[in-house]
Parts: C-alpha cells; structure tokens; sequence
DNA sequence: CGACTATACGGACTGCAAGTCCGTTTGGCA
DNA sequence: TGCCAAACGGACTTGCAGTCCGTATAGTCG
C-alpha cells in the first residue's frame, strides 16, 4: 500500500495548483505557457512540478479537474434542471448551457484542455466520454435514433476554440451564444415544454 | 517585380509535396512527422524545404490547398448541386456533405491542417472563412436567421478531429456518418423537397 | 561559349520547451 | 536524535521548428 503524501508535497502541489490557475487565466496565449514558468511563479523546481502532475496534460488535467467539479456533482446528484430528477430533453439543454458557461467563463484553461497534443485526443479524454455519454443517453430518451453521432455534434458546438473564437475575438454576446445554443438544442429535440 | 521561379527551385517544390503528400497519408500520427522527415523522403535539404515553403503550417496549408481545389472549383463553377446554380437548402447540404467525405479520405492531412498551433486558429484559416462565408449566406437565404452561427455548428460537426475519431478509432462506416450528417442537415433546414 | 550574379541549396546551428536524472535536503517516525 | 524514504530542484537530454551562411548552379548577357 502506498504510503501517505508528505506536507511538503502537499503544500508544493497546491502551490502550482493556484499559481497555474493565476496563469492560465491571465496569459494570453495558453500554448505559450510553459513548464518552467509555472514552476518559477509557484516556487517550485521544475522537477517537482512533473513530479507532483507527471505532464503537462497532466496539470492542466488537473486544473480542469477541479473546474468540473462542481458541474459534475449538480449533474450527479443536484435538483432539476441539471440533476437527475429532470425531463431528458431539458436536461440536455441545461447541462450543454451548463458546459458553454464553464467554457466562456475559462476560456484559457478550457482552451489548453483540448489542445491538441499528439497523445490525447479530445474523444478520449474521461471528462469528454462522460458527457457524451450522459447526454447520448438522454437523447435516446427522447427517441431520437442515431443519439451517439447526434451528442457527438452537439458537443461540438461548445468547443473551446470555437467558443473563444465566438466570444473573444468575434466579440459575439453571450447572450447570443447561449441563445443560439438552446435553439440549436430545441430544434433537435424539441422545445421541452410541447 | 518579381522574377520567374528558378527550375531547381520548381523541381524541389514538386518533390516535396509528392514526398509529403505520401508521408501525411502513411504516417499514423501526423503531429509527429517532422520537417526534417519530410525534407529526407523528397531528397532536398531542410533549408530548401523552408524557402520553399516557409513554415509547417505553409507546407501543410499547400498540401491542403491541392486537395481542397476541386471542390472549390465545383462549388464556384460546377453543376448542381455544388455550383452555384442550386436551391440553397440542397447546396448546403452537397457541401457539407462534400467537406465530409473529403476529410474522410485525407483524415491525417486534415488533422493536421486543423491541428492547434499557437498562431493560427482554425477559424482565422482562409478556407474556413471561405465555406463559413458560403454557408452562412446559403442558410441566410433560407430564412434561418442567425445563420453565422448555424453555419459555425454545421462546420462544428465536419472537425478533422472528430472525424478521425469516429471513423477510425469508432470503426463508424462513412455511409452512416454521411447519412448522420444529412440527418443533420435537415433537422436544422428542412427536406430540400419539402 | 564563358563569365557573372541572383537565386537556390543544404546541413550545421540556435532557441525553446518537455521531460529526466541524480546529488542534496527534509519530513516523519521510532 | 538519528535514520531514511520521499521529495526537492536545477542541470541535462531530447526533439523539433526555424535560421544562417558558405557553396553550387540556373539563367543571362556579351
């Protein structure tokens, strides 16, 4: 059995955690961030920081990690619209706004989240798998056919570099974002109400 | 004014795309072929390779132009239903449908062309902002309105990545794919016919 | 044809970032 | 207080994009 972390491992590992979310919300240009700068802002060797995350993934896995959480247990275990007391259709629709706000309100983070790196693919990460899951059993509900590619596109819509596209450099609401988010999700499945 | 391409440099420049071309389509991940495998396979020198073509991202996008030439042809100037002279519902769809099967068969040199490199966006890439162009005026005849953003997800649901997972680690066939897409098409436009 | 020069060649070199290694330090326990 | 597994940290390695510059050559002009 492995033994418990030590508290200077544990201090450092917080450490990085709020140093790298500083940075990532506040650089510009996320791919730029290096390894070795989130090291010097937390005050940490760069060892100890692929120590304590393995990679750079890893951190920002992390990171995204503790961003997700909240979502996930209103999604798990929370009242309606998100939780699972809720009509199919209207919880899709609330849990894709749900992931649109996550997304603009970490645009950076999000952004790095689905970098491409040539090992991870986005549709392999456990975080994507449980949404889609999630949702491709929702529209089943529904009675669409073809759920699995129907939540795959849905989830599509909310991409982080379209979304930071949409929002940052188109300068779109969101506002509108989210409005045409939902009419995209009613279109498919209907208004929730009729 | 500039004076006319030397042959040598013609003739290197041929070489590599044939050497590339053949290395983007064998290679199992794109992200790892780099240049110098590239300039090695046409026989030519690194420098040669970046005069030629003055980045990664350059070659790439040469690459891609190729491929992508036919279909801007038949959209520009071709018959029903990519060219222009068709019911907009319909042409929508021929193109999207077009934009699909082309990524399915240049799945690795799409990945990488869509790949996330720190300067270029896909959607600052002037071939999206060509068929997003296209689209959003097609939509926009249709009476859909905000189309910009329709035509965005429509796009969405053509992502390289997204393709590549589905089709290849998914084992999804292209005829459901295709079938999917039109499903798509039309939930959001209606039946051409209709 | 011969020589002159802009153009192109190519591979050594630079810069940069991820990830590793290993000698040194330290937290936690007896 | 002494021991040592765990953790530290920065020098080092690796791999790749992109640059530099001395050498070679295509094309032109006399």
């Amino acid at each position: 059995m492995t033994r418990a972390e030590r508290s200077d491992a544990a201090r450092n590992r917080a450490a990085v955690l709020v140093a790298a979310d500083d940075l990532f919300a506040t650089s510009t240009e996320p791919a730029r961030l290096s390894m070795e700068d989130v090291a010097a802002a937390a005050g940490v060797g760069k060892g100890t920081l692929f120590r304590a995350f393995g990679s750079r993934a890893g951190l920002i896995h992390a990171l995204w990690e503790r961003r997700i959480e909240p979502l996930r247990r209103a999604i798990e275990e929370g009242p309606p619209p998100l939780g699972p007391a809720t009509e199919p259709r209207r919880r899709a629709g609330a849990i894709l706004d749900a992931i649109l706000v996550l997304k603009l309100d970490n645009r950076h983070l999000t952004l790095a989240v689905e970098e491409r790196s040539s090992t991870t693919s986005l549709y392999q990460q456990p975080e994507y798998q449980w949404v889609h899951g999630l949702l491709r059993e929702l529209l089943r509900e529904t009675g669409r056919d073809d759920s699995e590619l129907l939540a795959h596109l849905l989830l599509a819509a909310v991409r982080a570099d379209l979304v930071d596209h949409l929002a940052g450099y188109r300068g779109i609401s969101r506002r509108r974002l989210r409005a045409a988010l939902a009419d995209a999700v009613d279109t498919f499945l209907g208004r929730p109400g009729g």
